[in-house]
DNA sequence: GCGGATCAC
DNA sequence: TATGGTGATCCGC
């Protein structure tokens, strides 16, 4: 925004944030970050000049191939309510017009109207500091009932340029112009002028467009701000002029790069714009073609974010072949909610609040006709940690008994908060989909200052096709057949720790924790693995005796023989972790057949039940997971 | 399957 | 005084 002193803006949320649980959290998430960050520039310079030619030509070759895949026939609309929300509380109010405006509350604003945004509000701003920067400001709870009325009105008018129009939010909209424009024998800059005067009509509000060969690229232009607000901006179906737009476009305007995967891109690589990530694009494949289950998709044509998006994320701008990754939601996986609130280190309000949400969420199900098998439950402390902790149930269910008997288990495992690292648990590594994460230890003495925030979280998986009444989420009539069909129930709650009067207690408590984390859970793994030696080998006894297939090999110095994986020979803790990875997947598949012909699935849910008396409290912690 | 993270709106 | 809620996806176990 023009006009906005950036400086002052910064100063004074700092300010505000400065030594606060929040601000606390985040200077710990940014260490984390830089942490990786370090660790990749090592992974950089450890490169040879081999390693980068190698890695050149296999850039080079996918660029080729991208290339000459590239569509550029369709014509498509990317359409932006302005300020949406705003807009509509203005409607329903005219007094409000003219003057600085939030929707939302002193915890956090939605949006703001353009006189507000003067002020530099930014994105996900709580409501007490926009007001410190902007006194007079006046605030409106949001009230979506409007929204959605006003939405409704919107998508009418896109349905008559194109009855299938992917809707991205209440205030988005993706529509193919490609047909009317042809039938019509018009420019998509008269349907795009027509369109926007029609939603004005219908709404009174104004909207922003832009019209690209991809919805990615449309959507782009948008975030542009070149055609904000009321305004539109049209890239011709034209490689030159798609290459200009995108060579100079910062990374971070492309939907899916965020904060963090800016910070990586610039910090390690020095890329600013997309065709700053073109030139680096040796690098990108060495560093982001590593993970195995980024091959395996890459095979199965599903893109991975690192390994193909970022590696050529320009190419995918002309190709849109990132569709999917906008793609309407066709049925939701998950149905969940999650409330914060005051810390407390009440466990029976605790409870109390579960409850709630249990109902909240199994109304919300039983409305929508879903039920579900995994339930995750999602913790938040004061210091705003964000823990969770899921089951995946034999049964699916929907009623608030059944989410709130498992919740509580979750829950269970959760209190007291502790960071005793010494408690592990392999037991998901040995038997996965083993739903039994409870561990009995005495009451623990420790205060638990919690304070919290539930949510409740369902998700449905692996709907089956033949179920078409499902793929419409406004047909009511899909409930009848679905109860033991293929759904997924997930639960979450939110804790926050309490602060209290026993706050050094807590405090300390929670230092313990970080350290875990930050300490261990990044570099152990390399640290346990290097304990082997250097052979590129994997000859592992037990693999050899137990599992006789064949073993793996670095072809051509760089490929894996089982996966297709390549890793330049100078990563040799890298290396020896890969070979760390296939040894576990093959001792977890012998291991989980043993269990499987051994101890029927009845029996392992008999013991999940009784070792969960609920007069015990559990001390296992996740941290511990990330530690073996 | 799980847990931590990231991202979008 | 005070930093949200919902849903999705990815990575690395």
């Amino acid at each position: 925004m023009e006009g906005v002193d950036k400086e002052k803006v910064q100063r004074v949320v700092y300010e505000m944030s400065k030594g606060s649980k929040y601000f606390q959290n985040e200077e710990r998430k940014e260490a984390f970050i830089k942490q990786k960050i370090d660790n990749m520039r090592i992974q950089c310079a450890s490169l040879s000049q081999a390693d980068l030619a190698h890695y050149q030509k296999v850039a080079d070759s996918r660029i080729v191939e991208l290339e000459s895949s590239r569509d550029l026939s369709r014509i498509w609309l990317h359409v932006d309510m302005d300020a949406f929300y705003a807009a509509v509380e203005t409607l329903s109010n005219p007094t409000l017009k003219g003057k600085p405006m939030a929707v939302g509350s002193m915890s956090m604003i939605s949006t703001a109207n353009y006189e507000a945004r003067k002020f530099g509000f930014r994105a996900a701003m709580p409501g007490f500091i926009a007001r410190k920067l902007c006194p007079e400001l006046i605030f409106v709870p949001t009230d979506f009932n409007k929204y959605n009325y006003y939405s409704d009105l919107t998508r009418k008018v896109f349905r008559r340029y194109d009855p299938n129009f992917i809707a991205g939010s209440l205030d988005e909209a993706y529509l193919d112009i490609t047909e009317v424009c042809r039938e019509r024998n018009v420019k998509s800059e008269e349907i795009v002028q027509e369109l926007r005067a029609g939603v004005n009509e219908e709404t009174g509000l104004t909207c922003s467009a832009g019209v690209a060969p991809n919805r990615l690229l449309a959507k782009v232009l948008g975030f542009s701000d070149i055609n904000k607000p009321n305004g539109e901006y049209v890239l011709p179906n034209d490689r030159m002029a798609v290459m200009t737009f995108v060579s100079s476009l910062p990374i971070r305007k492309i939907g899916g790069i965020g904060k963090v995967t800016e910070n990586i891109l610039k910090r390690v690589f020095g890329i600013n714009t997309c065709e700053q990530m073109l030139g680096k694009s040796s690098y990108l494949c060495a560093l982001f073609s590593q993970s195995t289950a980024g091959i395996k998709r890459a095979a199965e044509n599903i893109i991975p974010k690192f390994t193909f998006i970022l590696s050529f994320f320009i190419l995918f701008l002309l190709l849109d072949t990132y569709h999917h990754l906008f793609s309407q939601v066709r049925f939701r996986k998950s149905i969940s909610n999650e409330r914060t609130f005051s810390a407390t280190k009440d466990e029976v309000l605790l409870h109390k609040k579960m409850e709630e949400l249990a109902e909240m969420l199994s109304a919300d199900m039983q409305k929508e006709g879903l039920c579900g098998r995994t339930l995750t439950l999602k913790l938040k402390t004061a210091s705003f940690e964000v823990r969770t902790g899921a089951v995946t149930l034999q049964k699916y269910i929907s009623s608030s008994e059944d989410i709130l008997k498992h919740a509580k288990k979750l829950l269970q495992t959760e209190l007291p908060i502790s960071s005793d690292p010494t408690q592990k648990t392999i037991t998901n590594f040995i038997t996965s989909g083993d739903v039994n994460r409870n561990c009995s230890s005495f009451p623990d003495v420790a205060d638990h200052d919690f304070v919290s925030n539930s949510e409740t979280d369902l998700s449905i998986d692996s709907w089956q096709t033949s179920q078409l009444d499902w793929r419409d989420p406004f047909d009511g009539n899909h409930l009848s057949d679905v109860d033991y069909q293929s759904c997924i129930v997930q639960k979450s709650d939110c804790v926050e720790e309490v602060q209290t009067s026993s706050n050094d207690a807590t405090s300390s408590h929670y230092n313990g924790f970080t350290e875990v984390l930050g300490s261990t859970s990044y570099q152990g793994k390399f640290e346990g693995i290097n304990v082997k030696n250097g052979s590129n080998l994997l000859e592992d006894e037990r693999l050899d005796s137990c599992c006789q297939e064949k073993t793996m090999l670095w072809l051509n110095d760089y490929k894996c023989s089982l996966c297709g994986i390549e890793l330049p020979p100078s990563f040799v803790a890298e290396r020896l972790e890969h070979s760390d990875f296939h040894l576990a997947e093959k001792l977890q598949k012998e291991e989980s057949r043993i269990h499987q012909t051994s101890v029927p699935s009845q029996r392992r849910m008999e013991s999940l039940d009784k070792a969960n008396p609920r007069s015990k409290s559990c001390r296992r912690k996740k941290a511990v997971i990330h530690t073996y």
